[in-house]
DNA sequence: TCTGGGGTCCTAGGACCC
DNA sequence: TCTGGGGTCCTAGGACCC
């Protein structure tokens, strides 16, 4: 069996979590740049603001009904995120952490334990040992532990808990389960599934393997097995290193200005670089972005990349700089509103792997140090202490964050105030 | 005024090899 | 009459996830 533990309205819970004062009132939080929704407490939902929607689009809803609003504080939700995760790490020998707000746990060789209760147990603890509400689906395989997980949140609220124990409650779980609502069925595959008369997933299952293969390839037949219950997907406990690496951002507001563009691209590229390093991977592509806005159709319209190939793998973040720079000057076209851009390090080796280039004259051993030595003031003192001059220091560009609440948990200057 | 950011996996088709 | 067959590697693009 697996179980899947899910964080209710994560974002959300986490601000609650640290002002009383939201309890039963609408909450939402705003993606980066306070473009659009992406948490929502019940209340909200209730209100109709559903997942994506714009922040424009919902002012009058948040006037009226006086929805509290918040931009993302990362630090926060992390933070929140590891503790949840150390309490489920307590209760099983393995757990597969699959994103901020959800976990697999390992529950083979336990299905002689009642299961609904230790799901009941766990959902107990998290919430006393951190304050985040959670919902737990048990089930045989990855899929149906999902499918089970959203059905204690429909259909066992109070509970939240739902145990898919055997074939009769997988199937009563699989008829109210609509195909646009299973693990994996996305948008295209919905629409398609809804045209050839598969409603359900129980309608789903009862289609002919072959069909499912030739038509959804692999995926649609590993999904299609999940369903049976008979698992596809395999575990992955251990971290992957990344196979590519990207840092894009929107600005905070259009820009026209060549220079600071370039400036937004160098922190990007540091960036990467930064998250390289850490995963002890050199890059041997690096793909670089720039747009305008598309949602202005009254503005001249450009998008466009440029991918280079490095001489020798890298992660030193000046060599990646160059790159960067000169992908930029390739493609960057005066007299346009530039919405965005963006870097991606790909082709990702193994730092102990690096094939270095005949011509090549980098000290390795020197830059290694310098960089080294970056991270760790930057680690230790704070983000971009260090930095090269490129990079600049005004960040014109920074994005918006309006209504960002305080690092309760992870700084000393924003601890929580208690007065009397 | 105004629409996020960061990933993964799979497939088809082209280039190339013997 | 009538132009092989089998394989690998790479890439772009599509679909999906949170």
């Amino acid at each position: 069996m697996y179980a899947l533990v899910d964080c209710n309205n994560f974002y959300c819970s986490c601000e609650r979590l640290f002002n009383p004062m939201l309890e039963g009132k609408p909450v939402i939080v705003l993606s980066n740049n306070d473009g659009c929704a992406i948490a929502r407490s019940e209340e909200a939902k209730a209100l109709g603001i559903s997942m994506g929607t714009p922040a424009f689009m919902i002012r009058e809803i948040v006037k009226n009904h006086d929805v509290k609003v918040f931009s993302s504080n990362y630090t926060l939700y992390g933070d929140m995120s590891d503790r949840v995760m150390q309490t489920l790490a307590g209760f099983v020998s393995r757990l597969e952490i699959y994103s901020i707000d959800e976990a697999f746990l390992d529950m083979h060789n336990m299905e002689h334990t009642n299961l609904l209760k230790l799901g009941i147990q766990i959902r107990r603890t998290v919430i006393k040992n951190t304050g985040i509400p959670v919902c737990v689906g048990i089930a045989p395989t990855k899929t149906l532990a999902k499918m089970a997980n959203r059905y204690a949140k429909k259909r066992w609220r109070e509970v939240g808990v739902h145990w898919a124990a055997n074939q009769d409650l997988i199937d009563e779980m699989l008829a109210a389960t609509e195909v646009g609502n299973i693990w994996g069925i996305g948008h295209q595959y919905a629409l398609f599934l809804k045209t050839n008369g598969f409603k359900t997933a129980l309608d789903f299952v009862g289609a002919p393997e072959e069909w499912v293969r030739v038509n959804m390839s692999v995926v649609g037949q590993r999904l299609y097995n999940e369903l049976k219950g008979i698992p596809a997907i395999k575990w992955q406990f251990e971290a992957r290193t990344k196979k590519n690496i990207c840092t894009s951002r929107s600005f905070g507001s259009l820009l026209t200005d060549k220079a600071l563009i370039l400036e937004a691209a160098c922190n990007y590229t540091a960036n990467c670089a930064l998250k390289l390093r850490q995963q002890n991977s050199c890059a041997r592509e690096v793909i670089f972005f720039l747009q305008t806005n598309p949602h202005r159709t009254e503005d001249k319209q450009y998008m466009m990349s440029i991918k280079l190939k490095l001489e020798s793998a890298t992660n030193n973040t000046p060599e990646l700089i160059k790159y960067v720079s000169k992908g930029f000057e390739l493609i960057y076209k005066p007299g346009f509103n530039y919405l965005k851009c963006g870097v991606i390090v790909d082709s990702l080796v193994p730092e102990s792997e690096v094939q270095y280039s005949m011509f090549s004259d980098v000290d390795d051993g020197k830059t290694k140090r310098v960089n080294s030595a970056i991270d760790s003031i930057n680690r230790n003192i704070g983000k971009e202490t260090v930095r090269f001059a490129v990079q600049g220091f005004e960040k014109k560009y920074r994005l918006k964050a309006e209504m960002l609440s305080h690092r309760y948990s992870t700084n000393i200057n924003e601890l929580i105030k208690v007065t009397r």
